[in-house]
DNA sequence: GACCGGAGTGGAACCGGTTCCACTTTTGTA
DNA sequence: TACAAAAGTGGAACCGGTTCCACTCCGGTC
């Protein structure tokens, strides 16, 4: 456990200055002649010799390092997410500092001052929906902020990747409607952040479209954290003309609301027509197999990933960006036509 | 997007040398007199001053900062370790960069190099069972590592937690065999990691027990990469004389072992009884609910990160440590007694 | 043959912290 | 009151890279 060599060791053993192993180190950074740089190769690798990542970091004043900051990545969907992007970013030669929120402004205030110490480049966020001050700041001191999924709305100049919420909501509840159905629960995300007032507005255009009337009782639009899920599908289940379809727009608790459909024993699709936001590897492991949107994951990870490093690297023009991808509507066994009474 | 201040800075502001900030800025230290102590802390504040961690971390040598190199995110057994090492090392004041590996040896090396030139002090890993010099030399140059879940049997200089894998195996076909099950499928890990060959000598303990002999036939061992336990899951059961129980103790080919399950559309538990080892979200919303060894993740995440700080700190003997924590068998839905046949 | 420009090289400053050490001031004790 | 020990302070070296700049060789051009 001797100490690790330093660019100097390198020099020295190879003949040369340290300029010349640093230009060796960094192409085009300057030239050197081929038979030193050869020269310097082979002690390279002779002593192990490997640039510590703190000392360039501190001399060129940023790293190559981008911090991802995710909800929760004991969900399926962030999970999934933080891999695409962890895989993604490493084949850029870019690092990822994982931070979790666990939904609370106070640990993603704690997360944010972190990047800022490590320098990152660029931070891609699934935020809690606080600490609107705090992402501008971070935005003034140049960190290169992408959301992804959700954003926030006073926050106008942030990129953001994320689905084409409006329509892939129009379109889940034009299922439902096309199927008969006319009391259709929506648990959504909180008004307060865009995907949620989207996906609300894509039920309401598909109600409009068939001419039917929304019931505002019927939407509820639940935080990210905490089990609002289940609790908006006991509500829902327990009003006296209760929804005979359910869509679950909200990401990080489709898994609170489908636990709570298990327990209280709710047949589907008999009695309850369901489609979920995302597809998770277990939806279709469940009984029914689920018909779910599906976010493109992979979409989601390449875009943001692309647009934090190509403001790091200044080649995008200044305004902020919005890109939407396209959800794919995976029909499943969870939805089944309104039998017809004939008693209403 | 002004420059952010540093220390020197802060120091002019209070009228102080940069020696007293850095003092206040780490107590222990030195001594700081109250007042300028408050005048240091007050313009430290007003100029919203954080110390640059690389600046420090250079002078130090050192981070407090460790790695995570995980198989795969989209795991949820890993995405949940993952996310309780991360939420517990930030109340150590500590951070994690996470790695993904992918199952791929490449990509592990690599994740280690990394590792490596970010001076972390210490890694915890699922290691993927290669690079077992890499390993080493890593140790060697005093990084503490821990391996979680699975070890590689030629290092036993590594610390490692893990359930009690050879109680859990033989819990596990103990209840089977009681439920009347003579032939039972395993679906174990490589029998080059000491995780596959504990839980397959768990499964042979219980048949000692119950004096029933083992078919080498109905044990599977399979990579942790690929989708070898959906192809195992599908031989077994071709088997002219294919088993009536099946035990997935190889947490990375659960889904897969599943999923194909559910796509032969065999019924659990009348045509088949199984119990797979670690408990997902989804292992309950499946039809019917499985039968888990639950893996204390918890657990696992707390003892990981207290061994790896521990050695950090030197505060632990040198000898390598192996921590066992006890599995819980969680029963649901998914076995039942053989119904015996007249006929054989 | 004088001159120019580019390739190749090394010295040294610099990034922003920490820490050692020498120095001054205060406090405590005989 | 005298003097030692402790508290408080600032200067400067140091960590290990990058980068600017001055300088020495070259070969090629009028």
């Amino acid at each position: 456990m001797k100490k690790a060599p330093t660019i100097r060791d390198v020099a020295t053993a190879a003949g040369v200055s340290v300029s010349v192993v640093s230009r060796v180190l960094n192409p085009d950074s300057g030239p050197v002649a081929p038979a030193k740089r050869e020269m310097v190769l082979r002690v390279i690798d002779e002593l192990g010799y490997r640039p510590r990542a703190a000392a360039r970091e501190l001399s060129v004043g940023h790293t190559p390092t981008i911090g991802l900051v995710v909800a929760d990545l004991a969900n399926p969907f962030f999970a999934q997410l933080a891999d695409r992007i962890v895989w993604e970013a490493r084949s850029h030669g870019v690092q990822v500092m994982v931070m979790t929120t666990q939904e609370d402004p106070h640990l993603e205030a704690d997360s944010l001052d972190t990047l800022l110490d490590r320098s990152v480049g660029g931070v891609i966020a699934t935020p809690t929906g606080a600490n609107v001050e705090k992402w501008a700041r971070l935005q003034a001191l140049g960190v290169n902020v992408v959301f992804v999924d959700r954003t926030i709305p006073e926050l106008a100049e942030v990129d953001l990747v994320s689905i084409e919420n409006v329509d892939s909501a129009r379109r889940a509840t034009e299922h439902m409607l096309g199927l008969g159905h006319t009391r259709i629960g929506l648990i959504s995300g909180p008004v307060g952040t865009s995907t949620g007032r989207s996906r609300i507005q894509g039920y309401q255009s598909a109600h409009n479209n068939f001419s039917i009337s929304v019931d505002p009782q019927l939407i509820r639009d639940v935080l990210f954290r905490g089990d609002g899920g289940g609790d908006a599908v006991g509500s829902l289940l327990a009003l006296p003309d209760h929804p005979t379809a359910l869509i679950v727009a909200n990401t990080a608790q489709v898994q609170s609301s489908i636990r709570r459909l298990v327990q209280i024993g709710v047949r589907i699709p008999d009695e309850l027509s369901v489609i979920v936001f995302d597809d998770n590897p277990w939806t279709e492991l469940t009984s029914p197999p689920l018909s779910v949107i599906r976010q493109p994951i992979d979409m989601l990870a390449v875009h943001s990933l692309e647009l934090v490093l190509g403001r790091m690297q200044g080649r995008l023009p200044p305004a902020p960006r919005t890109i939407e991808v396209k959800a794919d509507f995976v029909p499943r066994s969870s939805c089944s036509p309104l039998t017809l009474s004939p008693i209403s």
